[in-house]
DNA sequence: ACCTGAACACCGTTCAAGT
DNA sequence: ACCTGAACACCGTTCAAGT
């Protein structure tokens, strides 16, 4: 039987480079970064360890690959109301981006420190640098603020997650934040005058919330830097 | 002999937490994250591997005092001249924490991805948040604002750090760049209209600068936020 | 109190051998 | 072309035994 002719007969559930990721996908969502073994992804495909090789060239491509596909759909999401702003697309974009690295909490540490996949670096300029663009600022600043918008947002959704995965998720949120506010407040009065004003405020804040407030902050400040060009004076 | 009469007799070479917290920052920044091991880490102290447990108690908690040592050492470094503005000062900590990171990559990965050391954060809030105060910036906001600016700083931090990983100390820095913007300059004129315009401006940039300008947009944001409250209008 | 070093249970990766 | 699974060289951590 000549090979041409099994082309379309393959195995259904033979192994594949995508089967690999989306199961690697699903380990590391169950066990985090310490559970990704070749051991337990093999077990998980029904295959031996040394089968996986064949399609992945080790495990950093592996992280490399199954970061980019959650970053890819994530950012298959957006609906995109046609009437929106460009300020309330890179909104959307961003938080598209926090709550999946949110429920995916592996991906910040893969975003945030190691260099990325080649796909992924043009996937985030894109979405977020069409909005930049959008915005009216001049084209010889479009890689730098493009550039801070995008890193602002990994640098703080990584954060995020990893604060969420030492609380656990059953742990009381409130009794953890009680307990960090404490500890910021009985510092040493001289050395942390500031930090020790701070507990309070920390105790009832929501991530999310404090997370779109970063996002308006550079956004204010892409436009005071930036002014978009209108005709005149404002009313 | 009784135990108190021998305690200023200890051997100067004995071990104790600070001397492997010291070996262990030399070795991180010899062979990276991958290269710290018991077993090397106990070679470098002339010790067996079990004996570190005695002082520490696990790889964990190692990387977290590393860590810690770094951003002490880097936000003590200020020498603060004393008519600097708030502005300065912050411009001044955010190079400190970027140069320490850039020296010592994998406290990048540390700083963003894992959730740090009880000492660390109040250390990073303090520097940052007095000048925050000193803008004037009301005192409701400070938790957010302070928050998004060591967010920032350390998210961009980390991924200048990776990306210089990726390169290595010897490779040609103009030849690397521009063969990242031969690959944006060819990707999908549709789906990345954008990106592709991007490369040329990517060519020639410097980490250092693009990153100051991340930190005056963020400073130009909470004064579009919060102006500070002078008696009239401006001149 | 502090250190030693062998031992345990793992891990990423390779590779001869199969189909 | 693709898969198997034993084998290699490692790793973090423990712990009886020493001083």
């Amino acid at each position: 039987v000549p090979q041409q002719a099994r082309r379309s007969a393959r195995r259904t559930d033979a192994l594949s480079r995508e089967r690999i990721v989306d199961a690697a996908v699903a380990v590391l969502d169950a066990a985090g970064e310490g559970g990704l073994t070749f051991r337990a992804l093999s077990e998980h495909l029904a295959t031996g360890p040394g089968a996986i090789y064949w399609h992945v060239a080790n495990k950093g491509e592996l992280l490399g690959a199954a970061t980019d596909a959650v970053v890819a759909a994530a950012l298959a999401t957006e609906p995109d109301a046609p009437d929106s702003s460009p300020q309330e697309r890179i909104r959307a974009v961003a938080l598209a981006l926090f709550d999946a690295i949110d429920a995916h909490p592996w991906v910040g540490a893969q975003l945030s420190a190691s260099s990325w996949q080649v796909t992924t670096t043009p996937r985030l300029l894109e979405s977020t640098g069409r909005q930049v663009r959008a915005m009216g600022v001049p084209r010889a600043e479009w890689f730098t603020v493009t550039s801070v918008l995008v890193q602002y947002v990994l640098g703080a959704a990584a954060q995020n997650a990893a604060n969420a995965q030492v609380l656990g998720p059953d742990a009381d949120r409130d009794t953890y934040l009680d307990g960090v506010a404490r500890a910021w407040e009985g510092l040493d009065p001289e050395d942390y005058s500031f930090t020790r004003v701070l507990g309070d405020q920390m105790r009832g804040h929501d991530d999310r919330e404090q997370f779109l407030a970063g996002v308006d902050l550079v956004l204010a400040g892409i436009t005071a830097l930036h002014p978009p060009r209108t005709g005149g004076s404002a009313p």
